[in-house]
DNA sequence: TTGTAGGCGTTATCAT
DNA sequence: ATGATAACGCCTACAA
């Protein structure tokens, strides 16, 4: 780990100008196929690396795309983690970034730190895919003035900018749907996450719709909430069981809170399906291990981090299109815990491969 | 979005310097406080953010730590995926860097492009964490010669490299000596993942060591191998019952392979624990919601990656300290599978809070 | 096919 | 406290 070297001394060993050494390395054109033996030669030699910096300073291009993700947990906000989907569509972002030679750089805004670091990193990036609860609207707003930005939620698009997310409102109303028609509950609670999440406000609000589909009473609020976690989840039914009688199901605004949910109602002795109906989202790894297998929505998450950034990169190379919104679909997958006998289906069909 | 403005126009809106802009910018001293008033109000005014690529160039600091992770799935090997635990590691990573006000540029490095893409990666960043199997040795070698990196694995460090691991041979020993000492068990298979995997060789290892010691005769190779998947893990299971008569324990190299390992023995009628222990290693998520609770060995991945971000800055701010390597400790995590009776403790006990 | 030279937007070093 | 002005390492016309 020497001081790096630089174009110049390349250029120095291998006979050319500095000009042939970045021809060789980008263009591909424009040099003898013995001064590019001799330029490869001396950079390996040297163990050359392009300075990304000098390089983005000349061609106006970082070739990295940035991905602004929260981190509500560190910041001491209620029990509550940074979302277990980010991870999905962090991967998923780095793949559509990958496949045109860019990287993904990261970073989570915690804090009142993290409104700096989201600057910071705005000016190193090509282009900003920011997901919901990140970053304050104003901020958005400002960055958005020298970067182009994606924004990742679930609320109807917001004004100027591009937006991409999953159809959460579809995704709850096709389990309500199937609550009510198939197994005919009339008596359905939801379980909502943090009062300020965009994703649990969009999924009650599916919930009401499905259930005024159906002809069915709803409240203006959720029956109860559990800050998107296990022990909210938990904490949640026990609230709920404490005010009322057991409803015939109880749609949980994910996953997470469904499996908390699982726990409380099996020490309640109230067995699920049979006496309560029990519903997630997301469709996290553990769900289908859970017993019952839980029935929940799933969500394309690692699809909405490359489609964000399939947007954004269109963006760039066209900063004047038409601005668009994208709205994933969610597909609901039935396993047992809402009332299903899908026996040997789910969680084992794979075992025969 | 528009053309991103630049130090100029903010300096001329508030009518002073560049370095002046610079200044308030950064140093935080040297002007009166009207000029940074004057100076901050023109910078929101124009949503300038000061270029990244043009800092890193003057300062020679990016401001950027990089992260390498293989992502095997994808480049069609043997059922394969990217580990799991990247996730952790990179989230980990992300706290260290973002702790020092750096941000982490990641990427999969993925067939034969993958290569490219790390050194494009190495010219972009301070310093580099390469996580195990994502880069030839020789690649490393010459990438090293013009950016600090720390190599990500288990081996023993390699020469030359800082570099951070958790204690693999450790925690299977532990596993191990649990499984004979405190069950009795005398007839142990292990499972192992990817046979060029440094974690799976460690693990088999430390599998290998612990029976030794406990005098009990071992096999030179693992019984069955599943490349750390469940599918893998279930073939693998199905292999090793045709094979011989079920061992008192199998101890496999993940938990994704233990879960798949708990399937097949469900369907192949044979009690887990009763006649058939079986461990994990990880502690994934869903461990502690099988049938019977995993007993597994935690990683501390999220301090493995903060550690290595940690360790990495250290050498970029000292090139020349002394090589480090760190290994950290794992822990075992007893459940049910082995064949302990914890009940109520494990996966419930939060239920109190 | 190859070389020359002028930016790119900051930081940092001197002056003032 | 503030202003000029070299770097910084590379890209890219423009020449040759």
């Amino acid at each position: 780990v020497t001081a790096r070297s630089t174009i110049y001394e390349v250029a120095r060993r291998s006979g050319v100008s500095i000009a042939t050494v970045s021809r060789v390395m980008h263009d591909g054109v424009g040099f003898s196929a013995a001064t590019r033996e001799r330029v490869l030669a001396a950079a390996a030699d040297l163990g050359w690396v392009p300075s990304g910096p000098a390089r983005g300073l000349a061609s106006r291009r970082a070739g990295i795309v940035g991905v602004l993700f929260p981190d509500l947990g560190a910041s001491g906000e209620a029990e509550e983690e940074s979302p277990l989907y980010v991870d999905e569509v962090i991967r998923g972002a780095e793949r559509a970034a990958t496949a045109v030679g860019d990287a993904v750089l990261i970073a989570a805004t915690r804090g009142a730190s993290g409104r700096d670091l989201a600057y910071s990193v705005a000016g190193k990036v090509d282009g900003l895919v920011v997901m919901a609860r990140s970053l304050a609207e104003h901020d958005i707003e400002a960055i958005s003035r020298s970067v182009p930005i994606v924004v990742f939620a679930n609320r109807p698009a917001r004004r100027g900018h591009d937006c991409v997310g999953a159809d959460n409102r579809g995704g709850v109303g096709a389990i309500v749907a199937h609550l009510v028609q198939e197994h005919g509950y009339t008596d359905l609670a939801f379980v909502g996450g943090p009062a300020r999440s965009p994703d649990s406000v969009e999924r009650f609000a599916g919930f009401r719709k499905a259930l005024n589909t159906a002809g069915l009473p709803v409240l203006d609020s959720p029956d109860a909430e559990g800050g998107f976690t296990e022990v909210g989840g938990a904490r949640a039914i026990r609230a709920l069981l404490a005010d009322r009688r057991p409803p015939h199901a109880i749609v949980c605004g994910n996953d997470e809170m469904a499996i908390g949910a699982l726990a409380v109602l099996r020490t309640a002795k109230l067995r699920v399906p049979g006496e309560v109906a029990v519903t997630g989202f997301d469709d996290i790894a553990s769900a289908r291990h859970m017993r019952p297998p839980l029935t929940t929505v799933r969500q394309p998450m690692r699809d909405l981090g490359e489609e964000a950034v399939r947007v954004l990169l269109e963006r760039v190379n066209d900063p004047d299109a038409a601005r668009c919104s994208v709205v994933m679909p969610t597909q609901l997958v039935i396993r047992r815990s809402c009332g299903c006998r899908t026996r040997s289906a789910e969680g084992r069909e794979w075992l025969a491969s």
